[in-house]
Order: structure tokens, then sequence, then C-alpha cells
DNA sequence: TTCATACATTTTGAATGCATAATGCACTTT
DNA sequence: AAAGTGCATTATGCATTCAAAATGTATGAA
């Protein structure tokens, strides 16, 4: 019919609802994804008019922007001085983790009220695919399916609210948490740990997992520590 | 010298930094205020452009506010349709709840590993006078010294962060809370359950205090689950 | 040279302006 | 009268403008 001339089937859209996000939010997203990847370091000034040539959009959307990702304690604004991008401090370490700690023990406890056989099994092959990459000290394939582990069972825990709170947490702390990775003695003992937060998950046993996830969290606390406190030789402390 | 004829002394803060808060840090904290006390009442719209006429500013920072307000959950925006002042659901309350829960026993375990006996002392005097207020049947009065033993405890555990996390899922449910503490039976419950609350923390025994506070507040969920979803006569569900 | 100062330039915070979308209301039509 | 339609009004999202603050730079003094 018509769908087919256009080239493309409308059909099913036909009684969605059409969502138009804001910019703002848009550039929050973007924003947040370049902090990730390191586009923005940690550290370094949030440069506002490039980002809006780049973005090809006014200053107003953008520094909408910004406020929200303050808020969350991903950028730092000093007044009349620019944004900057949060540096991780020890201290905030030693407070972050704790509560990291205790959203994912939480998200362990829940995930156990829900999680199927067909879940078990995907964090399973999970599992297994990092186990290899650990053996075969691929640490950057080994980090991103841990990441994607611990990001299932948040998701298993069905509690939408606890992600929204976890997420800006765990993006503050994650490149920190990275290098923390590169020491080899933590990095045997996380995999142990994985052993038995999969056998936890497997047998549903919320309290223990919620337990295990919470350990193995304030284990890496130290590591990432040392990791942060040694300033490199150009004096950035984590990049 | 100097300072007398100006009638107050400034010698105190020479040397401090001259904090100025920027216009939409001081609206986000009006915001949440007029929220807080219902001037702002959940459901409603938040009036923009009065607002801009209260405060004496432009749509700009105040707009910005809101942004920040929104990401905290506290307001939501519908494009092209204004913000409004986020309402409270069972699905909420029971996604909100454990989450609290969670942050509450954190806090409870960290601050037995620094309160002082001076520090219990002054809990167990706010205590007392809630036990006082709850034989008189002073609901308004019991609530308020409640929130103060609560926030003391967050404030004992000494990680901002924590509290920065648990604020604004407080602010969301501090309504449906307030309005739970209606049922009596659930009253009489809450008081003897912060017997145990202040026992534990004087005992500094930190895991106890931790799964004290988070069934004490899990106790509270069904209470206030019923309450928001008995919509009153206006239909107004928690108004 | 090093340091301080004055001045031009840039950046920031907030107000204003403008195009588009949503809303309210008079007017029709049945 | 109830429901639909078109238009005027208002609100919203974003761009632009403007004043104040911060920064960089050239000049002069020690």
């Amino acid at each position: 019919m018509d769908e087919s001339i256009l080239g493309h089937d409308i059909a099913g859209d036909v009684d969605g609802i059409i969502s138009r996000p804001t910019l703002h939010e848009e550039i929050v997203e973007r924003i947040r994804a370049m902090i990730f990847d390191e586009q923005l370091a940690a550290g370094t000034r949030v440069p506002e008019r490039d980002l809006c040539q780049r973005f090809g959009i006014s200053r107003t959307p953008l520094r909408e922007a910004l406020k929200v990702l303050a808020s969350d304690g991903l950028i730092t604004l000093l007044p009349n001085r620019g944004a900057w991008v949060t540096r991780m401090t020890p201290e905030d370490v030693d407070e972050l983790f704790p509560i990291m700690g205790a959203l994912e023990a939480l998200s362990g406890e829940l995930a156990c009220e829900n999680t199927s056989d067909a879940d078990v099994a995907e964090v399973r092959a999970l599992h297994y695919q990092m186990a290899l990459h650990h053996t075969r000290g691929e640490q950057p394939e080994y980090f991103r399916i841990n990441q994607q582990i611990h990001d299932k069972i948040m998701e298993l825990a069905d509690n939408p609210s606890l992600f929204q709170v976890y997420r800006p947490l765990a993006q503050r702390v994650r490149r920190a948490r990275y290098l923390a990775n590169a020491s080899i003695n933590r990095w045997d003992a996380a995999m142990r740990e994985h052993e038995e937060i999969l056998d936890a998950l497997d047998a549903r046993d919320g309290k223990r997992l919620a337990a295990l996830l919470r350990v193995h969290l304030l284990n890496k606390l130290e590591a990432v520590k040392r990791v942060i406190s040694t300033p490199d030789e150009k004096g950035d402390v984590i990049s």
C-alpha cells in the first residue's frame, strides 16, 4: 500500500505516543557519554562555546544541561569560572563506595525475586565469557563484561528508581574503577567473588547475593583509592 | 573599631571563602521548600510566570532550576506543557522505600562508627520528647521530631554524598509518609521500633541498627501505599 | 629580569526576544 | 443544548543580547 511506496512500514507506530525529547535532555546524555569515554577528561574545563558549536545549539539548553549534570555531581560549576569535569578524590571514593555497595546489595536482593532460569543462563554466559578474558589477561574486555553482569543484575531488580539513583554514582567512579582493575591481585580475587555471585543468583539467595555484592564493591575501595591517590607524571591524578 | 560602627563584627570572616550562590541554586532551594510545605501541591502545575515575578527574576534561571528539580524527580516536565509537581503513585512507593531503606540502613551503620556519648544523649532527648508527643497523640509534633531523629542519624553517618543521594528521595515521599502516620496501629508499632533503634545506637551496634532502620521503613511501606491509593473526595490522591 | 598595574578581550550569568506549540473561547452546526 | 471548528491568546523552548566578572596582555616600576 502507501507505506510500501514510501519505502517503510509505518503501521507499527500509528497509536504510539510520539516522543519529542527536548534539547537539554539530549545534551545531558551526550555530555554524559563524552565524560564516560573521556572526550571530556576529569579535572578539565567543559568548553561551553565549543560544545554549542559542535551540537549546533545556543548556550541556553547547554547551560540547562550543565546544571543537571552538576546536580548529579558529574561536573562542578565554579561561579563565574565555568564548568569542570569533577575529579575523584580519595574522600569521594570513601563516601561513594559504601553507598554503591548498599544499592548494589539491594539490586541483588530484588533480582533474586524476579530472576528466571533464562536470566540466570544469560548471566552465566556472561560470567564464563568474562572468565575467559580473565585467563587471557584481556583487561578491557573483562571490564566491559563485568559491567554488563552488574548492569544485568541491576536490570533484574526491576526497579527503575534504583537504577536512576545508582547510575550517576556509578558513572562518577567508573574511570577509577577501571584503573583499579589493573592490580592483578585484586583481579584474581574479584574473579573468585564473581563465582560466588553467580552461585548465589542461581540459588536465588537474595541475602547472600546482597552480602557478596556489597563486599565485592567494598573490596575494590582500597584498590581504587590507591590508584587515584597516585598522581601520574602529568600531575593528573586519574587520567 | 570600624566593625562596631557598622554594628556587627566582621573579624571572623576575613579569611573565609566568600560564597556567592548563583540564582538557580537559590531558586532550587526555594522551590524545594515550597513543595516541602505544599505551597506547591503534588499534581499541580508549577506556575513559571508567577514564580518569576515572586522571585523578581527572569525565566532563564527559573527554568534551569526546574530542570534540576526534574532530574531529582521532584517535578515532572511535560514537553511544551509545563512543569508539574510529581504525584506519588503506589508503584513509586514500592520502588522508593526499599532504596531509602538501604540508604537509611547504611546511615545507621556508619553512624555507629562516629557517634559520641553526647550524640547519643542528643538522640535520646529527641526520642523521649517524641515519646511524649506520642502519648499525647500530638501527631504533627511527633512527626517533626521523628524526622529530626532520622536526620540526626544521617548526619552522624558523616557522609555528605549519602545525604545528597537520600534527600531527594526522602522529600518525594515525605508527604505520603506523614499521612501514613495517621494510622494509630502503625504509630504504636513505630514507637516500639524507635525504642530499639535508640538502643542499638546506644550500643553502637551498626548491623542491628541498620537492620532496624531498614525494617522500620519497610513497615511503613504498606501504610503509605494504603494512604496514597485511597483517593479523597476531591479525587486528589495524596493531598 | 620579575613583579605589579591598567586596559582590552573573553567568558559568564541572567534578561530579553522570537518562533512554534498548546490552550481557551467564541462561533457555528447539528 | 452538545459537540465540533477556527481563531486569538498564552505558554514554552530556544536563540540572542547585555552587563558584570574573570582572564590575558602590554606596559612600566623596582
